[in-house]
DNA sequence: GTCTATATGCCGATAGAC
DNA sequence: GTCTATCGGCATATAGAC
């Protein structure tokens, strides 16, 4: 009862800061084009968001779950292994970096830019959603009975932001099959090792956001 | 006989432009901090470089030589297996990690800051360097006689620039160790497929640039 | 070569009207 | 809730004296 279309108008807000930051760099866009890209004024942009800083926040916030549904929601058929879906998940990033928009992980973008200042929610939101993207990984693999399901999760968590990086700095998307191989055969070492167990399988959660360029994220 | 003490005034101005774009940030430094730390006034600074995007530029190519100096004068003994050579690389980056000032690559960080600028100097300065880094990664596995010694060298980029951007981003230094291990495995398996060859050895150059802060890069 | 002083504009953030 | 108008500060870059 109390807004009008009050949320409608941070969507849009959020919306503006999601193109303009990813696209640009944080702090390389100003609250004037934020608040004009959204059409409304730089006051009502502090009236939605007490600082530039929580608008950081949210806008990492909004991109963190939405990303990690894009990887959870790659394979339809939960029976296959995990094989397939490594190899699938660096298939997406050669795919999404082939987009003439992408411009990287905007978590570890946001983490390089504010890397001297301790404490900023730009960091804390990316450790957040790097340490989810490792968990899920550690899962999938636990899931299929891989031994140190741990470890090699940590190992293609490192593989994959380092795709990224040489993809971003070189522009060449070729990065990306080779991280997929090395993590393929990290993959067949450590289940030379591991132990099988039953398998078990879990299913992907719907976002609750709007509408994404889900090519957008790493 | 037209400089008085003209180079040792650039001098001291990269030497602050390094201090602080590392430290800082490069969009988050102004040449006025730059030019305050050197001991000298923005006119002054703006004689030695045409712009601010001209120091940046002098900043990163400062930084390329002495970096990969540094990891190729790791190793005393020429004759070390590459396995050696390549756990000493990630333990480097682990005792770098260390240091409190430590901020991760200023290579990546600056590309992620500039993703946005096509062309800009901070994007060519950062993909020169990897590109060299991974060369250099590439000569070393195939003086080893390793078998797809280019395949490797990526996927040890990839692993390496992984390896610090996890670090930077969670402040926990044993990612190191986890893509030092998977280096090794992946030496191993590229080892066991490759034919051995007759092995060579190179001689590192002593690096040009005054004094620097060697934990400072990756 | 280095200085003082300044041009010009954008930065994040706020006051107060409606 | 959104507006107009504005604050003080800092951004990159420059003019002209010495």
């Amino acid at each position: 009862m109390v807004a009008r279309d009050s949320t409608e108008t941070r969507r849009r807000l959020l919306a503006a800061a999601d193109k303009l930051f990813y696209g640009e760099g944080i702090r390389a866009v100003g609250v004037d084009a934020v608040a004009a890209a959204a059409g409304v004024t730089k006051r009502t942009l502090y009236y939605h968001f007490a600082s530039k800083d929580h608008l950081i926040e949210a806008y990492l916030d909004g991109r963190d779950l939405p990303t990690l549904e894009r990887y959870r929601g790659l394979i339809a058929d939960p029976a296959a292994p995990a094989a397939q879906r490594i190899g699938q998940i660096f298939a997406l990033v050669e795919n999404n970096a082939r987009h003439p928009d992408w411009r990287g992980c905007n978590f570890v973008r946001a983490a390089a830019e504010f890397a001297g200042s301790v404490g900023h929610p730009a960091r804390i939101g990316a450790a957040r959603h790097k340490k989810r993207f490792e968990g899920w990984l550690r899962e999938l693999l636990e899931a299929e009975g891989v031994g140190d399901a741990a470890d090699l999760a940590r190992q293609i968590m490192i593989l994959f932001d380092g795709a990224v990086t040489q993809i971003l700095i070189h522009r060449d998307t070729s990065y990306a099959k080779a991280a997929g191989a090395a993590a393929l055969m990290l993959l067949r070492a450590h289940q030379t090792e591991g132990v099988p167990q039953a398998r078990t399988s879990r299913r992907s959660r719907a976002t609750r956001t709007v509408r994404q360029e889900l090519w957008r994220n790493v």
